[in-house]
DNA sequence: TTGTATATTGGAATCGATTCCAAATAAAGT
DNA sequence: ACTTTATTTGGAATCGATTCCAATATACAA
């Protein structure tokens, strides 16, 4: 407790300790060249012992910018992804000596105005906006008037950067997976809506039947919502179509939890009758499953990398021609194929 | 692009426009007293059309004091728990116009002092460090030169102030509820550690027992690890014993996914023949287990507000008497009972 | 040795807020 | 009308860093 309200040392305390002037001190703090080997040894030496460091209120005022990225979340919350984007922004902030400043919105406008101004204010180097899934948002004018980079979304004019995943590519190494592995009759259950999660990985679906010479079989496609009946029943009607496929690509992981047992019910067993390969990588589902689900990943962790990494190297403005970039989807091999 | 490289006004900037002192707008700023409604509405007029903000950075140089709180995770990343955590630190600190500031630390020693030192030189109002399970944690002396609040953890000598989930409740609880549906023979499935959710749940699955005058029966407790296979033999062997338990309690949420499995090979429905109960309450897996998995809640957003709150209204000084906090873990009601 | 170019150094000015004190105004009391 | 007392106000000092400029020290050349 005394440690606690010690008034820590300025760079007052250490240039009159040092013998030295403040202009000094500060030039062996940034490693400015002009100081001699001798007075820097001894400057440092105070500092050491003095347990000295800069606050950085101090010299964000005279410097006018801080070691600080905003990231605005919206409801991203119910999602077990989030925490691999936060981690992979805050590895590649933390390697330009910043640190991560949260704000969850909640899909609530308001905070989301009230989070730009906390942004603001703070003077941060600029903002990340996450979204909890893949998708189109539309965000308010202010949005420009800060360096900001788009995670897992995207502006619809396309005028402010932004980092999704590369639902083609993903949809088609997938599918292709199962073609290396002999599959020719692959079933895809997919959701409903028309998210580009949605077309992506359908359009990779074709493509990689396209790429193998196989012809592409409708019925093997079906849609069903994200929903433990729904998903349960479309998997028994698509397995039990004459000449069954062999294979099943799942929209995303829960569903292929739910085509699991529909298949477990059909006696089918994994993979030896059935290979069945998911999307999304939730952990929590993918790895505990039995057997383990094969599934691609979402790049959620590069995403926030490369994001921060836009931020501070791209210089990013609102413009026409803001990068939109597409981050692949790796394969995680498990035991489902 | 405009808007952003326009220096932002100041203080003096209002000051001059609405023909006043600094002070005079410091004063309206912070809602002092002593200023006529005449100039402070001219000065909240200035304020309005320059758009102005206190920059907090200046604020923070003379006052001497943040409006940002540390949240320091260790690994919390792989459980989807830590969004919750999250979410309940920041809506508590939003309530006290702060904000979070956060750094996962990956287990990481050298990061945990890097990011204590961050937090000090950005003179936040605190910190909470957040375990990715309830667990007795090691921290480093220089914590006590912070105002800290643990989280899903607790100091060995307790000297620093904490909040967890209340283990026994939660397996009380859990239990009483299979009591009530009329089940006696109540199987439980628990973890091999000696953490304390184990011994917790343990405690309370006897207690709970003893209220109802059941007699405890140690063949209907095994400890099993976390792990597909060992769950799914062991409740195999659970069940197949004569006399077999009518209900079972599950450590976890992901214990009870395999027991669902074994009791499916075992032609035993739920919650018909067999009611099954969990824990955590890990959205992603209980709501879409068939049936939805009934469970306990751990209280992870209510031990964020909990420890936000207790940094910003109960001045907490590293003492021999800190407040060690359990809350209770509700029961969630899906379908599995 | 002396003059010139170069490398170090000290310290005042600055960033943008808050706070305190003295001065100016208004209100109250006789 | 004239103190006395209470409210409002302006503005200088301050928080703790960086930066720039002038001053000093040192190196180099003739």
């Amino acid at each position: 407790m005394d440690a606690m309200q010690k008034r820590s040392s300025t760079i007052q305390d250490v240039a009159r300790r040092a013998g030295v002037g403040v202009g000094t001190v500060s030039r062996v703090l940034n490693d400015h060249p002009n100081v001699t080997q001798a007075t820097r040894e001894q400057v440092l030496r105070v500092i050491a012992d003095l347990g000295y460091r800069p606050k950085s209120a101090a010299v964000t005022l005279r410097t006018r910018q801080t070691r600080e990225i905003g990231l605005i979340t919206d409801e991203i919350a119910t999602t077990p992804f989030a925490f691999d984007l936060i981690r992979g922004a805050q590895d590649e902030a933390w390697a330009h000596q910043s640190i991560l400043v949260l704000i969850n919105t909640s899909g609530n406008l308001d905070l989301l105005n009230a989070a730009l101004d906390q942004m603001y204010d703070r003077q941060v180097r600029g903002v990340l906006y996450a979204a909890m899934f893949h998708q189109p948002v539309n965000l308010p004018e202010r949005f420009r008037e800060l360096p900001a980079v788009l995670v897992d979304c995207y502006s619809e004019d396309r005028s402010l950067p932004s980092v999704v995943p590369n639902e083609i590519q993903g949809g088609q190494d997938a599918v292709a997976t199962l073609l290396q592995h002999g599959h020719r009759r692959i079933g895809f259950i997919n959701y409903t809506t028309d998210q580009p999660a949605v077309v992506g990985r359908l359009e990779g679906y074709r493509r990689a039947l396209a790429a193998a010479g196989v012809a592409y079989d409708p019925t093997l496609v079906r849609q069903a919502d994200i929903a433990p009946e729904a998903v349960y029943r479309t998997t028994i009607q698509l397995m039990q179509q004459p000449d069954r496929p062999t294979a099943l690509f799942c929209f995303n992981d829960r569903t292929a939890m739910w085509a699991y047992d529909a298949l477990r019910d059909l006696a089918l067993r994994v993979p030896e009758e059935v290979a069945v390969i998911g999307f999304d990588n939730q952990e929590l589902l993918a790895a505990n499953l039995r057997p383990p689900l094969t599934t691609m990943q979402l790049p959620h962790y590069e995403m926030g990398r490369w994001a921060v990494h836009h931020l501070i190297a791209g210089n990013p403005q609102p413009s026409p021609t803001a990068p939109q970039v597409q981050l692949d989807c790796p394969l995680v091999w498990r035991a489902s194929v």
